[in-house]
DNA sequence: TACATGCTCAACCATGTAGTTAAGTATAAG
DNA sequence: CTTATACTTAACTACATGGTTGAGCATGTA
């Protein structure tokens, strides 16, 4: 929980693209290649090919090359990180999951115990 | 949920720099002034007032202005749509807070009987 | 009135980003 | 062996970003 804030620059600025958005979104369903990635947006393989290498940098995708394709993963941890980040302020815009937190705690030192 | 999009954009791109980050943390606080957020950064007055412009320009801060200080305080909604953005990937990390959300949901259609 | 304070704006610099095209590498298929 | 496919790399353009300094504008204070 120290050097996470460098992870935290990276993911957020990798999100902050509605393409790499839009990728991360296709990759929930199933892992797919760069070319499947590229397809749905009018941009040349290759700048598709660059989005992908950010979010693998940020550490939201990771790749397994098979032969000559790349396959694609959503990898969730850093997504994990992002939403701790912006659960700190959850108090700020609603009660409600204040008492899921609250929750989650109990439940924790009941297994503690 | 629409032109969201445009707003996550801005959003994550203002989160994506330990700066503003930062100020956000100390906005979370109590509501600064300009001089207040600059001071713990060792940057010139000016660099800090364009970070507060860009959380500004996110909807995360907003500012009143009062005799020749500007009070910024914290803009939680935007902050909420983000937070929802990534809970529709928390499934990939975490099977514990499906289970939160399911009971939400519960609770949800309970209040509305 | 004069001066200090809090802040913005404009200009500038260095670097980073998003996109392109073109060429190169490796693998699969004919 | 030859060609097509999947992808990367490099070089380039245009523009955004993060930072600076210095000037300017209100608003307090003496």
């Amino acid at each position: 929980m120290v050097e996470h804030v460098a992870h935290l620059d990276a993911v957020f600025h990798a999100l902050a693209d509605p393409t790499r958005r839009a990728m991360l979104g296709q990759l929930a369903e199933r892992e797919l290649t760069i070319g499947e990635l590229a397809t749905p947006f009018s941009m040349s393989f290759a700048g598709a090919s660059k989005h992908v290498r950010v979010l693998e940098n940020a550490g939201l995708v990771t790749r397994t090359i098979r032969g000559r394709t790349h396959l694609c993963r959503l990898e969730a941890a850093r997504l994990a990180e992002a939403n701790a980040w912006l659960r700190r302020y959850q108090r700020f815009w609603t009660a409600r999951l204040d008492t899921l937190e609250a929750l989650l705690l109990a439940e924790d030192e009941a297994k503690q115990k």
